[in-house]
DNA sequence: GTCTATAATCAGATAGAC
DNA sequence: GTCTATCTGATTATAGAC
């Protein structure tokens, strides 16, 4: 969306960054205006109500961060193990996240608060890419690569909320955001008391 | 917070539950009092704003969780080994969560949308507790149980964002609060392809 | 396509009776 | 300690000029 300065993709990229930052309800109108350079009621020439323009960024984020871990995932070809693959995919959710994408981090950001009818749509808009996540994961226990002890389930709804919340407590300083990638797929896939090589 | 039914404690208790399912903005001063059987003034007798109400229910969810957590733990004595404690604090985060106390979710759900010196408080009320939890991040690496490889940073704020995810998705089902808990423990200690004594 | 002015709504907060 | 009635302020949304 930021290919293009028309005045419709100033106020969704103004309004990915302010709803990442403060949440739906501290997401106000006239901040999401003046990141785009203008004034609250010129909104309404390009969207009809906020809940349609937050609908938006929610739809954006949800086919930014789903591309771009496809592609990283695919880019590994047809022969690539399951485990090669999950680990790309880890590694490729927190590096995009903490690329700075501001779609994506609003998405995690307010999801929760969104009404009711919105977040149905949102949420299947989202399953495809949930059901991408869940054939890594069976997959993964299929060629008994990975423990068929947890429930794959659990293990994505544990994987993807730990992963999300980087975004909200990353800052940029002692680690850069490839060796957090690194770090979460490691405490990931060989837990924190694992003994791989090279870790004591 | 439960052992009295004065107004005071009734409120409160509304609150955590408003503010658990519908986040900050969600939680209107006229649920909160309908849940404790009065009308949205009658609040103002027992505080002095939302603002105040809400604060003392982070408070109070921050003083259940660490109290529950720190019994959990310390029950097993001084001889038990880091690993065995950290085990017990995750376990018992789990537990405690889908026990279904609405105070400490609620902690998970708004943290994020607190307006700013709130949150400076809150989180400075939370501190000695996260300390908690990185000195047994660190003592389980100090004895050599634990992988020196991964940061005790982003190990504890991955931690704690995958345990707390659990009562924003968890329903009732084939899975109960038990096994949610072992299963936590299971993939943040052992990862998902953690090869351990009985699986796969 | 953006503006100024204003309406409409809603939620937090206050006053004062009981 | 709770109520009814009201006030205040903030925010979304509309009307209509330019």
């Amino acid at each position: 969306m930021a290919h293009v300065d028309n005045g419709r993709t100033r106020i969704l990229d103004s309004a990915a960054t302010a709803l990442r930052q403060k949440g739906l309800a501290g997401a106000k109108l006239s901040e999401i205006a003046k990141g785009a350079g203008m004034l609250a009621p010129s909104i309404y020439h390009h969207f009809p109500s906020k809940d349609h323009l937050v609908e938006q960024v929610m739809m954006e984020g949800i086919y930014r961060n789903s591309r771009h871990i496809v592609a990283r995932v695919e880019v590994l070809g047809p022969d690539a193990a399951p485990m090669v693959r999950l680990r790309a995919a880890i590694v490729a959710h927190i590096d995009f996240l903490l690329s700075g994408d501001d779609y994506s981090s609003a998405v995690a950001r307010v999801f929760e608060d969104l009404p009711d009818e919105m977040r149905r749509r949102v949420l299947a808009a989202y399953s495809s890419f949930d059901n991408y996540w869940r054939d890594l994961i069976v997959a993964a226990q299929a060629d008994g690569s990975a423990s068929a002890a947890l429930d794959a389930t659990v293990v994505r709804k544990f994987l993807i909320a730990m992963l999300d919340s980087c975004s909200s407590w990353y800052r940029p300083g002692k680690l850069a955001p490839a060796q957090i990638a690194e770090q979460a797929a490691d405490l990931l896939l060989h837990g924190f008391a694992g003994s791989r090589p090279g870790a004591m």
